[in-house]
DNA sequence: GTCTATAGAAGGATAGAC
DNA sequence: GTCTATCCTTCTATAGAC
């Protein structure tokens, strides 16, 4: 019973990543996660009373799955150079497995930025800052990299990796056109873009 | 009467760009556009008989409005380097002047792939790759670029412009916790991507 | 815990008066 | 061309039987 009640708590969740992902927030309809989950809508407001309810457990689990992805990195024992080459290879990867997953959070996000206020709220990133610096003083005075430039950077790197899933639907259009498969594509993208970045910081 | 007319339809078009980039083509509601219009729902369907089609105007112009700016950097006559600075310069500077398009393009455009299909159709790709070719063959020699990473590097340059715009709602939470403000931030960008991709390809 | 049935509200669309 | 009133469908949410 304690069993079945876990089972069917987490197919209705796994049946409403599956659909808000596909949909997000307004597009989706109760009827649409209860079709997926083999349930029916009352079963639904059982287990979370309200489709805003549901949606932010979904929402949070998927933004914490995310925002952990950056951080491993930090953690890694590798230099600057090994560490961007880690990156990408890492987080291309994840992406390739979960690709509806930064238009997803995008979207909701520029939506409802209240919806993530927490979540960062929860993160020290002046720590992650200092954190950064310690272990790579003496690299960013031989790469081209201040206290300034750090940042932009930062979300460049995340921008290069991110940003052609996020625009999947315009990318493969246009890939399309010169005969350039998208997943192949993004699998040469993790040399190139690696590559691509130590270069620019390269003295 | 036909002065009167157009005034109508275009409030009505400008009310629906409006509302439709805050909250998207499943967020937004008729009403919503019609007290944005200071009108009645009736009359948004006496111009533009659906949601839909009124949606579809709204879409097209915003999408040929962003494809289009794309496009001028090739009819430049300037060097590669000066073409990469103008880029920058020119595409942060049009988005810090439209910060939700790239969301609302990038979300409605996975959604529904299809309404993007017909524009990218009338944009001759392989022509305008060759035009590219013509124009910097000698410096895509001297430079670190071939025909297999072309497309990764123009897509890269799209990303580093687009992205921050794409995520502004997760970003300016991040910039605001380490004292960064983003439109600063997107002022320093214009040059600093410029560096940056300048920096990468340069042998 | 799970289902069927339905309440109640919201939203897109239309009829008809002016 | 513009408005008010209303239809009809869709959707979230709940009541109540099992």
């Amino acid at each position: 019973m304690t069993e079945n009640e876990k089972l069917t708590e987490d197919k209705i969740f796994e049946a409403a990543t599956e659909v808000f992902l596909e949909k997000g927030m307004d597009g989706a309809r109760m009827q649409d996660i209860a079709n997926q989950a083999g349930i029916n809508k009352a079963l639904l407001h059982y287990y979370y009373r309200t489709k805003e309810k549901l949606f932010s457990a979904v929402f949070e689990m998927i933004a914490k799955q995310i925002l952990k992805k950056f951080a491993p990195v930090l953690d890694e024992n590798l230099s600057l150079e090994e560490k961007i080459r880690f990156f990408f290879k890492e987080h291309i990867s994840f992406l390739q497995k979960n690709p509806r997953l930064p238009g997803f959070l995008l979207n909701e996000v520029n939506r409802h930025p209240e919806r993530i206020k927490k979540l960062l709220a929860s993160i020290d990133f002046d720590g992650l800052w200092l954190k950064i610096y310690e272990q790579h003083k003496q690299e960013f005075d031989r790469y081209n990299i201040t206290q300034a430039t750090l940042p932009q950077l930062m979300i460049s790197m995340a921008a290069i990796s991110v940003f052609p899933f996020a625009a999947k639907g315009i990318l493969e259009g246009i890939l399309g056109k010169v005969n350039v498969d998208f997943n192949d594509f993004m699998e040469e993208r993790k040399e190139f873009a690696a590559e691509f970045v130590i270069k620019a910081i390269t003295r």
